[in-house]
DNA sequence: GTTCTAGAAC
DNA sequence: GTTCTAGAAC
């Protein structure tokens, strides 16, 4: 058989299929019959957009380049969008590749770039040039000449209105490659290999060098090795539709005229498999090209960790999932499991193949939950995960994978939608779209669901109690689908309407309409009544363990510098004479921070001996958070009865430097020589400082605080506390803030984290 | 050249 | 937590 045929163009027969230059990942050129390619560079000003492409211009391999620049495109002065529009396509049909030199964040900004791609059957390509915005801001700050005036004191200013609407390229608006570049070793990476780029040459297609998940390898080896363990099937999923079946037939075909020949004709073979991954390409873009249909991909929900018998599962599946397709239109469901020999799969199967109802609509499916579209070729919306009731990462099984695939960026969505979840509830999270899930996988909604328990090794164990357990595990599926449903009824009515599918996906639907419906009656009553039945006390076990874990985390060792807090709250008749002393109680201490971070900065020590940060706060400490707290109000308010114009918040590090539990009082305008450095901004302004608030309610509803120990929230780029406007430097930030008088953030003025003279007078009143 | 950051030492 | 300082960034 020949694997060329069947439409694929031919490649010469006297060129070798491995290219002579490979510019790192992705750099997977083939020679074929040379299409034109349009590069749309995505980034802010100053992330080197036309210096970009200058470079590849200046050290093309022969193909020949037009750069089409908005700031210079009006006779070297800045012009429209239109003007580029048109420039673009005369350069196309001149035969030349084009570089799109505007900004185009956001999507709809560059959708007509992509289109003229069509016109001339260019290949289109992203190159988001992804640097931190204090880079970018530093580099538009500080040119002299730049062609679009973007420079100076209003750079800052332009660069961050700009990333705050920021869209990364997906595959989805039409590229078939995306190039993402977060320094500027990526960035000569891009240019070598696009310079490199000789007329007669393609790259391969797909997403390439996002850091937080390794490149999807499309390369030649990737295929080889698929090849040479004949698991074609197994990675790429069984729903086997014709078009791969045939390419898994040529696939073991290929092998056997690999052995046959000895490998004498490697590079033949080589050539043959590149066009049969072409093809296998193809047959993958069929089966996700049906995007008419908003689809979910769900795992089994119970049958692993929680034991679930799978006999009983596999019905409740089947009924639930067949009576939805049946009374929705335009959707699919797809059980998805990761082996070929799945059990879940089979009885599944077997049972939906008993029943009527449009079997392309509700399918089993074996391959990575997380993968579905990369590796398996199959483009689903929204996937469930198979959830714990923290809603926490980690655990191992789906919940691990769908968490480390999304990122922590769907760690912090899934918290602004819900603390923890009930067995028998569903929660729907919108993906962010910075998360590689959403990027690579084109998934902008996760459904958190919680099943029925049966391992008495985990929280709310139903001990074989099926009737119970299958009541449950339908209520699961049950607002599974009903979460769904109401996602595949935005995605369809917004399909047409770009501007309101990227709010979507940016998560502008606000998680508190999720919130608003999960606190709904119809789930409280569920909650109700399966408290009702007798729940174990498994989940304050877990909480117990957590406890534990975070002992663990203090039991660290502290520096003798870390010491003097603990020494003053021991010891505070010691000090009582210093100046910085405020008051003394039984139960704390009041000091003035020795190097404030703002104008006004005290810290309330706990004075009880062992207790040395918020990790060990258990819910016997709760009394003291309030004390804590009652003792940083009254000085706050005094503080504000000398400057009516401060603002307050009081709070905790999830990290302190030092020993002994104590609570910061910090007026807002960080307006202190002592604020030196980005750990001390972060530390501040970050999740890293907990609101006192926030503390006592977790302490009280789960008997410990949520930390977040993660070090990264201190090396964080510097954004101002109001604005979230990023700044290049601690002097530049600084000279913001004196500045900026944009509201706090929303969330602050809740449960009045934010204290002022007005929030003080209310207060009274 | 100066400014600024980040890591080591305390 | 701070101070000191090498060296990166400008």
């Amino acid at each position: 058989m020949d694997p060329g045929e069947g439409g694929s163009p031919a490649a010469p027969s006297t060129s070798i299929a491995a290219p002579a230059f490979r510019a790192g990942p992705g750099a997977d050129t083939r020679e074929d019959a040379g299409k034109q390619v349009v590069v749309i560079l995505v980034g802010p000003p100053g992330s080197g957009k036309s210096t970009f492409a200058e470079a590849v211009m200046a050290a093309a391999a022969g193909r020949p380049w037009a750069r089409v620049c908005q700031d210079t495109i009006g006779k070297g002065k800045a012009g429209t969008k239109i003007q580029c529009l048109k420039a673009a396509a005369d350069a196309l049909k001149e035969g030349k590749s084009v570089f799109i030199d505007r900004c185009n964040l956001e999507r709809e900004q560059r959708s007509d770039f992509v289109k003229l791609g069509c016109t001339v059957q260019a290949d289109v390509h992203a190159v988001f040039l992804d640097l931190p915005a204090k880079v970018c801001i530093s580099r538009s700050v500080s040119r002299t000449s730049h062609e679009g005036n973007v420079q100076g004191g209003m750079a800052a200013m332009v660069v961050n209105r700009m990333l705050k609407n920021k869209q990364a390229p997906l595959l989805t608006e039409g590229f078939s490659r995306i190039t993402f570049c977060t320094d500027d070793d990526d960035i000569k990476k891009a240019v070598d290999m696009y310079s490199a780029l000789g007329p007669s040459h393609s790259l391969a297609s797909g997403v390439f060098g996002q850091k937080s998940k390794g490149p999807v390898q499309t390369g030649i080896m990737k295929f080889l090795k698929k090849a040479d363990t004949s698991s074609v099937n197994k990675s790429s999923g069984t729903m086997v539709t014709s078009s791969e079946r045939k390419t898994g037939q040529q696939n073991t075909t290929l092998k056997q005229e690999n052995l046959e020949a000895g490998g004498a004709c490697s590079m033949q073979v080589e050539k043959k498999l590149d066009n049969l991954k072409e093809k296998e390409e193809q047959s993958k873009e069929r089966v996700s090209s049906d995007t008419s249909l908003c689809t979910l991909a769900f795992p089994s929900i119970s049958t692993a960790d929680f034991q679930f018998d799978l006999e009983k599962a596999s019905e409740v599946i089947v009924d639930a999932a067949t009576d939805f397709v049946q009374k929705h239109d335009n959707v699919r469901l797809v059980l998805v499991d990761l082996s070929q020999k799945s059990r879940i799969l089979s009885l599944v199967k077997d049972k939906a193949a008993k029943k009527s109802f449009d079997s392309s609509r509700f399918f089993t499916f074996v391959g990575d939950i997380t993968q579905l579209h990369s590796k398996g070729g199959l483009q689903c919306n929204v996937i469930a995960n198979a959830a714990n009731w923290r809603l926490k990462p980690g655990g191992g099984g789906v919940n691990a994978a769908i968490f480390n695939a999304a990122g922590e960026a769907l760690q912090h969505a899934t918290k602004e939608c819900a603390d923890t979840l009930r067995p028998g509830n569903s929660v729907a999270v919108p993906v962010p779209s910075t998360s590689p899930l959403h990027q690579q996988e084109g998934v902008t909604h996760v459904i958190h669901v919680l099943g029925p328990n049966m391992n008495p090794m985990r929280p709310d164990c139903l001990k074989n109690d099926y009737t119970k357990g299958c009541k449950v595990l339908h209520e699961a599926y049950n607002s599974l689908f009903e979460n769904f449903a109401t996602i595949a009824q935005s995605y369809t009515g917004k399909q047409n309407d770009e501007t309101s599918s990227r709010k979507s996906a940016s998560g502008v639907i606000s998680p508190n309409d999720s919130k608003t419906k999960r606190e709904g009656s119809d789930d409280s009553e569920r909650t109700k009544k399966y408290n009702s039945m007798g729940s174990s006390d498994a989940p304050n076990q877990a909480r117990e363990e957590d406890n534990k874990k975070n002992a663990a985390v203090t039991n660290k060792t502290w520096g003798s510098w870390a010491q003097s807090l603990y020494e003053v709250a021991m010891h505070p008749e010691k000090y009582k004479n210093a100046d910085s002393i405020l008051e003394i109680s039984d139960e704390f201490v009041v000091l003035k921070d020795l190097y404030p971070k703002a104008k006004r900065h005290v810290l309330v020590i706990s004075r009880t001996d062992g207790l040395d940060s918020l990790a060990d706060v258990k819910k016997a400490h709760l009394p003291l958070l309030r004390s804590l707290h009652s003792a940083g109000l009254k000085w706050a308010h005094k503080f504000l009865e000398e400057d009516a114009s401060l603002k307050f918040r009081l709070g905790y590090h999830s990290v302190p430097s030092m020993r002994q539990l104590h609570l910061h009082v910090i007026s807002q305008d960080f307006n202190s020589p002592s604020l030196k450095n980005k750990k001390h901004w972060n530390s501040f302004t970050s999740a890293f400082f907990l609101d006192s608030v926030d503390v006592m309610d977790e302490v009280d509803q789960h008997g410990s605080a949520t930390i977040n120990p993660d070090e990264k929230l201190l090396a964080m780029e510097l954004r101002c506390h109001r604005c979230r406007s990023a700044h290049p430097n601690i002097p530049k930030l600084k000279s913001h803030i004196a500045a900026c008088k944009s509201p706090f953030p929303s969330h602050l003025l809740k449960k009045d984290k934010l204290l002022s003279a007005s929030t003080m007078r209310a207060g009274c009143s």
